[in-house]
DNA sequence: CTTGAATCTCACATCGGTGTCAAGTTCTAC
DNA sequence: GTAGAACTTGACACCGATGTGAGATTCAAG
């Protein structure tokens, strides 16, 4: 598939697409005139790169933690280093963190929320 | 107390809460000299705040917001407006998305280090 | 062919909270 | 008084994913 119809599919802009292979996230086959062409579990894989950025992990973490990832990208499942496994710890730890501060803020805009609510 | 005891106790940087003054999010008294002076509430408030920041609220809703909040910072607890109401109410549900996406990382992340472990 | 939609590369802009440095002032303790 | 720590304002830089626009090329359908 290409570029357009991934966007699509995906909810991703094109821009980001491209900025995916820039950074080792995403690549494509090319047709012969240079036009990107996609595997259908792009998709997927895409999905999967923007929950990463949303969850604050960088391009560079992205791109070691992606051939580890079972997923059906067609390749088989690469074993993460001891130095990997270290780094994706402390990303997990920040993420709890995270979550917890999360439900805190909510938990904080639903009490105004219902107040107004109640009032 | 003053600005490095502030900072010392939140964990927020001095040049933070100075951005949080120029928001209105935190005012001071100030001492004879210029100093600011913080009661001891802004405490909490800066705690709150910095978790509000973490959630992805900007700065002009977290000053909407906090006299809303029900907290312990003398003042009396406003009530949101309806439109206040409404603005909280996507941010709410955007947060509610936020951790689910997290979730999501959060076991991606620990599926590929219980995979290295087991191996 | 031709034509219009889609794609290509490249470059520059943006956002907003925070880091940092500079030069000057105030506070505190001796 | 005086030294040094703490504080003041102001300006500039940064990050890094994404937006945007230009100009050129390719693709697909008539």
């Amino acid at each position: 598939m290409r570029i357009g119809e991934l966007a699509r599919r995906t909810g991703v802009s094109e821009r980001s697409l491209r900025y995916y292979e820039t950074q080792g996230l995403l690549t494509a086959e090319r047709t012969p005139g240079g036009h990107r062409d996609y595997p259908e579990w792009a998709v997927d894989r895409v999905i999967r790169i923007q929950e990463l950025y949303a969850a604050g992990l960088h391009s560079e973490k992205i791109r070691q933690l992606l051939p580890c990832m079972r997923d059906r990208d067609g390749g088989p499942s690469a074993i993460a280093t001891g130095r990997l496994v270290k780094d994706l710890t402390a990303e997990r730890d920040r993420i709890d963190r995270m979550i917890a501060d999360l439900r805190r803020s909510r938990e904080t805009l639903d009490e105004v929320i219902r107040t107004a609510r109640d009032a």
